[in-house]
DNA sequence: GTCTATATTCCGATAGAC
DNA sequence: GTCTATCGGAATATAGAC
């Protein structure tokens, strides 16, 4: 039964990329994937041998979602200040899912990670910093937006707002992370 | 013997802060510590009974800290963006210690945290953004520092450029922080 | 090919030695 | 008062059943 397979592969997959951004590598275990699947803890192992090989499965699937994102942006016939507020709005989710994103939960855990997923790690980082700066960038040229810094740089500048954003959200609530949106799209449009 | 306990409490604490930062509170165990000290890690529940008990006793010396750091500060005669470089260099110095900051390991962890240490991280929190906010609205009476969002705002921004920045240079190193340091600074200079 | 029973290691915590 | 020997449980992972 292969198609039994895939779903029970891609299920375990999507649970746990929510586990990771709910509680972090080192926080959950494949008990918490097995309860919410109704299977045994150790079937995981079948499709993921080890944790490490799940969260290079998880990692992989980020890769591919931004890079799609990336390619959806630089096609979409909207101006650079929505395709910005889309990839904000990504964030602004998270907070109602109790969740941080992916790169801060990656980054928080870094030292514990295996070498595999750390070159992992680093292609995604890069790969969504240089969307975002590309965004920017295209957004200056056509007269939409505006920013003294560097495309790179703002982009590490807004990044950084929306990744320690979301997590101080989760501590003095949803007020704080929407005046830091509401701050940083005035930046620019000015 | 007092002393030595006093001792052995205060060198618990003094490491399990680097731990905190440097692994997260799920990520380090009682072992972690005692190996250090050369005790038995069971010696640790004497001084600090549960891990949440070590936890409160790490988040209270942030907060006695920072309330001491606040007093220094408005006390200083230097200006205001000497006071906002001082606290920058602290981030700073996480970077070279493979460290996040305090902040950002609590955040992250948040949804596994006890409810009581929950609590202390949001009074902890409150705190440090209170002092940026106020060395910020003190420089920009001054006429030292400009900036058209409001105090609290702004202090949001620079925390978490700075939060997600030290996160950030784990993987991508040092200069990317150096950047967003030297954009951030420049903002409020300009 | 897919999953379960089981092993092994390590965790935080307790009870008791000195 | 301070620390150690030890427990109970949970973690990841293997070997083997279906």
């Amino acid at each position: 039964m292969v198609e039994k397979s895939i779903d029970t592969k891609t299920a375990i997959l999507t649970i746990a990329k929510d586990l990771m951004r709910q509680l972090g590598y080192n926080a959950f275990s494949y008990a918490d994937i097995a309860q919410q699947l109704n299977i045994k803890n150790a079937a995981i192992h079948y499709h993921y041998p080890a944790k490490e090989d799940l969260l290079l499965g998880v990692i992989d699937t980020y890769i591919e979602e931004y890079q799609h994102l990336g390619k959806q942006l630089i096609a979409a016939p909207i101006s650079s200040l929505q395709k910005l507020s889309l990839f904000i709005e990504k964030y602004s989710v998270l907070i109602d899912q109790k969740s941080i994103c992916i790169i801060g939960s990656v980054a928080s855990d870094y030292n514990t990670l295996p070498k595999s997923v750390r070159e992992k790690v680093l292609k995604l980082i890069d790969l969504v910093i240089d969307m975002v700066a590309q965004t920017l960038a295209e957004g200056r040229a056509k007269g939409e937006l505006t920013f003294s810094e560097e495309p790179k740089t703002k982009s590490l500048l807004i990044m950084t707002n929306l990744a320690a954003g979301v997590q101080l959200a989760r501590i003095t609530g949803k007020k704080d992370f929407n005046e830091i949106v509401k701050a940083l799209l005035d930046q620019i449009k000015k």
